[in-house]
DNA sequence: GGCAAAGTGTGACTTTAATCACGGCGGGCG
DNA sequence: CGCCCGCCGTGATTAAAGTCACACTTTGCC
């Protein structure tokens, strides 16, 4: 159960108040209580209203979080990725409060979790814990907001390039490996839909769309299509 | 600018740390820098990405919480009424997040505001301010994910279902005087789409219409509409 | 009383998206 | 090679909402 010297060197790289702001007994009990996780990609991380899970720190990976509609559409909200991105699972470091949220790893995932309780603890002990987490906790409200904002008032087209621009980003490619029925997936919506708007986007010259994926030929014209770029 | 004496006790009262968490000092800050503010039927508290106005502590009234779309159209969250409830503006205290929800008076109401500052200087010299400040920021959450779950998932019947039976609750009475204009604001659509949704439900016999509002005749019926109670 | 404004009812139509029903293509693999 | 299966394209149809246009009623007020 001992953590690497680089899982060490990454928490407390990650961790903007674990140098300055912890005493070295709260350092040991900290990183005593830190719970390493594979996430093999497709695996959820966190469902719903499950227990609470802790705050998630992602090493390495993608992680993905999105609503659940009681009859099974899905609605991805936004992507946690590139090394060392990092953010709180739930909220539920608020008390009693379960968003229903949920979080699945999209890529083979190395994650740390610390508990609710030990993660209060440090909170309730050290001002520095407790910016960090309004930080945070702050940035991840507005990016759920946001996401909210789009999938309420935006059409399906512009949602679709939305995550089109989103996942050229991530990927720094403007060629991205998805398939038709992925993207309908996170966008909840079905495959013909995707389908037939990408074809419109195809002949629009705005991208290429060749098996299992698509290649963004204009990001220009696609960030058009979303008002407010 | 001083208080009264009714003032101060409807805060002691509501302000669950105010006798047991503060010290004199502190308290004697917090009176002295909270602002009363009338805000008449109609008014707008707070505008989205204004200034972070602080926390929102609501003597009488009725407030709404709500999104704007680009082109003017609002969907209605979720109410704050009956005396004395309260909860935080825009989560503004969790550093630099202005959320893009917007805040009404439906009626005439009476508030006190804690600017942010003189908030977060109590809230981090004093741990039961910090707990208060979780607690509320976190109901305030999960009304506004719960809230969004609604308008995202549910058919407008449903949600037009919802609206009627929330306000029912809050007249506590089953005759509501709300134009279908006003049903339409509130859930961001056109009248027309509203009146034609009410004559459906008074077709099955669950509810009356009359000109300027409705009556609920089987609100067990209109709950059943809702998936979820 | 007459008039304007506010509230409502309804028909017709369009748009957006979901659903159903295929048929084709291509690549991996027995 | 032939077969299957994952992926894609497309037409047809339906459903849910938004939009347009207009007529009718009530209410209140000059």
């Amino acid at each position: 159960m001992a953590l690497t010297a680089q899982q060490v060197a990454f928490l407390k790289g990650t961790l903007g108040f674990f140098e300055e702001g912890l005493n070295k007994s709260q350092q040991e009990y900290l990183l005593g209580n830190v719970r390493p996780v594979f996430a093999p990609a497709g695996s959820i991380v966190h469902s719903g209203e499950a227990e609470c899970l802790g705050v998630v720190l992602l090493q390495s990976g993608r992680l993905r979080a999105y609503m659940l509609s009681p009859d099974g559409r899905e609605i991805t909200l936004y992507f946690i990725g590139h090394s060392s991105l990092s953010m709180l699972a739930a909220s539920c470091i608020l008390k009693n409060v379960a968003l229903p949220v949920h979080l699945s790893a999209e890529e083979d995932s190395h994650l740390f979790i610390i508990p609710p309780k030990v993660y209060n603890k440090l909170r309730a002990e050290n001002k520095a814990v407790e910016n960090y987490t309004s930080e945070v906790l702050g940035s991840t409200f507005a990016h759920t907001m946001q996401a909210i904002e789009h999938t309420v008032f935006l059409t399906l087209e512009q949602r679709l390039a939305l995550l089109l621009l989103e996942q050229a980003s991530f990927e720094e490619s403007s060629t991205l490996h998805l398939t038709q029925e992925a993207l309908a997936r996170h966008l909840g919506t079905a495959r013909e839909v995707v389908s037939r708007l990408l074809k419109t986007l195809s002949e629009e010259g705005i991208l290429k769309i060749f098996r299992g994926g698509v290649t963004i030929l204009n990001k220009n014209a696609l960030a058009m299509l979303v008002p407010g770029l």
